[in-house]
RNA sequence: GGAGAGAUGGCUGAGUGGUCGAAAGCGCUCCCCUGCUAAGGGAGUAAGGGUGCUUGUACGCCCUUCGAGGGUUCGAAUCCCUCUCUCUCCGCCA
């Protein structure tokens, strides 16, 4: 959520900003609607002020013993007044409170112009990407192992959904721990493990709704919960409501959860394999820090995510996202992106964001530093999307008979294989 | 699933219709005293919103908030209804 201070001081500069990625700001209706529900609130105010002075007066009145009966009688006169004021005043707070919800967080300067992805800026690459030449893709790995299995997951659910099985199933457990003890151990955060639903209240500070419902698998009604399409969502608001002192940050939290995510509006996207479906295994990491020192936590986010796929020994580019291109709560976006021989491009497996106060407000979480107290800001990023680090190590470490050679920081993780290879008999 | 108890400020905890945004204690901030340390004395200390100006680097006034929502009343932390959550006991269970 942006402060409404922005808007109202300087509404041509926020609607600027806005148009940077592509949302158009109504200045007008904004305008009106946040002066209308201001004249409406200074008026009810005024009259519960005189509402209140008229009760006190019978108290007294009584107290010493006099007759009320007039004053009682003139006091019962404005209520209805009052009631259709706060009726109106709760139409307009909930009208302006659906737009500035709404509102998208408002890109950092540096962010380049842009609106999809390519117009994203290459910041670095490391590794050196293999050819595709005479490479299976992961799914044919998969067949050559008979460890993956989308016409079953089908069967069970529908399509998007995988059964993994034997090896590969055991090579997603593995990376799992990899990445875990990766980011305990060396990078500092605490792991975390947390509901994998959601109610409507979470995912409102977090983003996802009011606006992207239609992204989520709703579970229930009343109260509604979702299932949670990324670990950030239970992890930031671990701390909603809170203000925490500005000593004790940065917090830094590591959760492995499912990810479930309806994919409306894919179709016919990556359909083939699991690049994209409606459930895979993330590890994501989270940190809450002060307003200071939010800019070098993303960088230090972004190398932790960037040190997983260097252990992994996976080639990668990262990539600053322009600013149509990014999510909606971020300011600042860096995408990992991993070598895919199979399809000869990067493909994105990480993307770490500072969200600067964007979701702190929406959280009502805050800081203190000395006397004063700010929002603290939070980022957020995937350490990395296991599903598809799964895929890239199938695709970039296979030889020709289809054995997959292990990075070395993965073996202990394989009870010290170091080659996976396919099964050589009949069967299922 | 059944029965009961509870939810108050950063924390503990009083408050059963008005003078209660709320006793007391703890914590925290500032000041005083004490040669250090410990102790002592004094003052202050919830949040959100609106508004005013002598625009204060802890300003004034007003409104709202005692789990959430609704109701009764001139007036609700206090009475009534619904919901959520927590705790205890029983049952069941991984």
């Amino acid at each position: 959520m942006l402060d409404i201070r922005l808007l109202r001081d300087d509404p041509e500069a926020a609607s600027r900003v806005l148009a940077r990625r592509g949302h158009h700001l109504d200045r007008e209706a904004f305008r009106t609607l946040d002066e209308e529900r201001r004249a409406r609130r200074q008026e009810l105010d005024a009259l519960r002020h005189r509402r209140n002075e008229q009760a006190k007066a019978i108290g007294a009145a009584r107290a010493r013993g006099e007759d009320i009966r007039t004053l009682l009688a003139h006091a019962q006169d404005e209520d209805a007044r009052a009631a259709e004021l706060e009726a109106e005043l709760r139409r307009l707070d909930a009208a302006l409170e659906t737009l500035l919800l709404g509102l998208p967080n408002l890109p950092d300067p540096e962010v380049p112009d842009g609106r999809d992805e390519n117009d994203n800026r290459e910041l670095r690459r490391w590794g050196e990407p293999g050819t595709g030449e005479g490479r299976r893709d992961h799914v044919a790995i998969g067949e050559l192992y008979r460890g993956m299995d989308f016409g079953r997951a089908a069967a069970i659910a529908r399509s998007r959904f995988v059964v993994l099985s034997g090896p590969l199933a055991r090579l997603q457990r593995a990376l799992v721990a990899l990445m875990l003890d990766l980011h305990t151990r060396e990078h500092g955060y605490t792991e975390v493990y947390v509901p994998h639903l959601a109610n409507a209240e979470s995912l409102t500070a977090s983003g996802q709704l009011p606006k992207f419902e239609a992204d989520l698998f709703r579970l229930t009604e009343d109260p509604p919960l979702f299932l949670i399409p990324t670990a950030e969502v239970p992890l930031v608001n671990l701390v909603r409501g809170e203000t925490l002192d500005g000593n004790a940050l940065p917090l830094r939290y590591v959760a492995h959860s499912p990810c479930y995510r309806s994919e409306a509006g894919s179709y016919g996207r990556d359909v083939r394999g699991m690049i994209r479906q409606h459930q895979f295994e993330k590890v994501e990491l989270v940190q809450i820090t002060t307003p200071e020192r939010s800019a070098q936590a993303l960088e230090e986010l972004t190398a932790h995510a960037e040190a997983v796929l260097k252990k992994l020994e996976l080639p990668y580019r990262v990539m600053l996202l322009c600013a149509g291109d990014m999510g909606f709560a971020a300011a600042r976006t860096h995408d990992l992106e991993v070598w895919l021989p199979s399809q000869k491009r990067y493909r994105e497996i990480s993307s770490c964001s500072n969200c600067r106060d964007f979701q702190a407000r929406r959280l009502g979480l805050r800081c203190r530093i000395g006397t004063q107290k700010t929002w603290a800001h939070t980022l957020n990023g995937s350490g990395v999307a296991v599903g598809r680090a799964l895929v890239a190590l199938l695709e970039n470490f296979q030889d020709d008979e289809g054995a997959v050679h292990l990075p070395a920081a993965l073996v202990p993780y394989m009870n010290g294989e170091r080659i996976l290879r396919p099964p050589t008999g009949e069967g299922a």
